[in-house]
DNA sequence: TTCCTTTATGGTCGACTTGACCTAAAGGAG
DNA sequence: CTCCTTTAGGTCAAGTCGACCATAAAGGAA
């Protein structure tokens, strides 16, 4: 019989992250700036190579642990998609694998080995930010696939850390969306989408304003009726 | 300076082809039978190794072109997402991104250089046989990603042959979701939604019944607001 | 104490959408 | 002409959504 031949490897594979979070009523990216060349000391988003016998997702865990220490069980990763155009990397044939990741405040990021720095930025400021490699064009399309995971999956209450308020859930939206929304509106279709958010039968006493009920996540994954933004831009 | 050096090539990198078309109110998928180990003679997905200086994109284009002869213009393809499992091919490390393509009935493929046989296959019946490799996950994907696309793109309009009638486009839907749809509000819904579908003025005279108005495939990309399944299965 | 400010919570109302169902129109077959 | 089939379009009640108003519950000021 003939055996087939495989062709030469050729191609490196690494894996980006995208790491979101909304710190003080803003969405910011962690970003780290680059401890090597290409790009020495741009900023950059984290990620690294895939090693032998690990998954994608084991090579994006892995980096979110090395640059944040958080680990699989704090935050959940989801596949955006792959870049691969061939110019992308001047070292070589580089593709790579993006990863979205969603988080309530996360600590202050501690610089790793191989990165010089890590630390929130605000996405608009990121964003007009010379990025290193093709990391701006990753960067916008994670924030779109973001936002439009908003409308129709729970993933904003991964935003929130436990427990936490309407009105929390609600700065999430408005974060992310970069629009205002009423809340009393936004109450009423969270509160009537079974298994969103929990009472806990708590509640927590700000130091302005009436006291608000605390919630924890439901079991819910996906909103149906989906949670729309009333924006009509048509690309 | 130092100078970094990339690690050695270790993972060869596919594209694989998820390409669904409607027959005869069926919605069916393209295999090849393998004409080559692993899996000889065993259905699988169209796809083939990415070469150096191709994108990812380029490479499906090209599978796409050598399985069914159709060109870039003829068909888009979009991104679903990548497989890395480390043992998914038994050849060694091999990873794959697929490529979900809708079409209209299309030609009946003819037999390519390295593939046994192509043809079309009802996907429950796809499902329900041994797949090559990780491609019944794939399909299964793939799948529901096809689902999901025509509740909120224009996709389904990609499965018509021009000009179609809106019950050509109400059957892709009653075939990708396996229920049957009111045609009436089908028709309200379709016509009320800008850019959908444009009419051309002609009319098609079947065989049996009313004359249908003829519409071509309209300029919006996005469905707002979307066309929701009623299907409440929460997983 | 009595306001006043602030935020949370809840209700109302009209415009719109949706699903179920009905009626008419336009062809061909007998 | 009368059936039969399919398209085209209308009606109606139930539900949803956005805009807006009203009240509740806290702390602080007068």
């Amino acid at each position: 019989m003939t055996v087939t031949r495989l062709p030469r490897p050729s191609i490196r594979v690494t894996a980006d992250l995208v790491i979101l979070t909304v710190r003080s009523g803003e969405l910011h990216v962690l970003l780290i700036d680059r401890g090597n060349p290409p790009y020495l000391g741009r900023p950059a988003l984290p990620g690294g190579f895939v090693r032998d016998g690990e998954t994608l997702e084991g090579a994006a865990y892995r980096e979110l642990a090395e640059e944040t220490g958080l680990l699989a069980g704090d935050i959940t990763l989801e596949q955006l998609r792959a870049y691969s155009e061939p110019g992308r990397d001047p070292r070589g044939r580089v593709i790579t694998i993006a990863y979205l990741a969603l988080g309530p405040e996360l600590p202050l990021p501690v610089a790793g080995t191989d990165a010089a720095a890590a630390r929130w930025i605000p996405v608009e400021q990121a964003l007009a930010t010379e990025l290193a490699f093709d990391h701006e064009e990753i960067l916008r399309d994670c924030l779109e696939s973001a936002r439009a995971r908003l409308e129709h999956t729970t993933a904003a209450a991964t935003f929130c850390k436990e427990p936490f308020t309407v009105a929390d859930l609600r700065h999430v939206y408005e974060a992310v969306w970069g629009q205002r929304l009423d809340p009393s509106n936004f109450r009423r279709k969270v509160t009537n989408t079974a298994g969103f958010i929990v009472p806990t039968g708590e509640r927590r006493f700000p130091d302005v304003g009436r006291p608000a009920a605390l919630y924890t996540r439901g079991p819910a994954t996906l909103l149906i009726p989906p949670l729309l933004r009333t924006t009509t831009d048509e690309p």
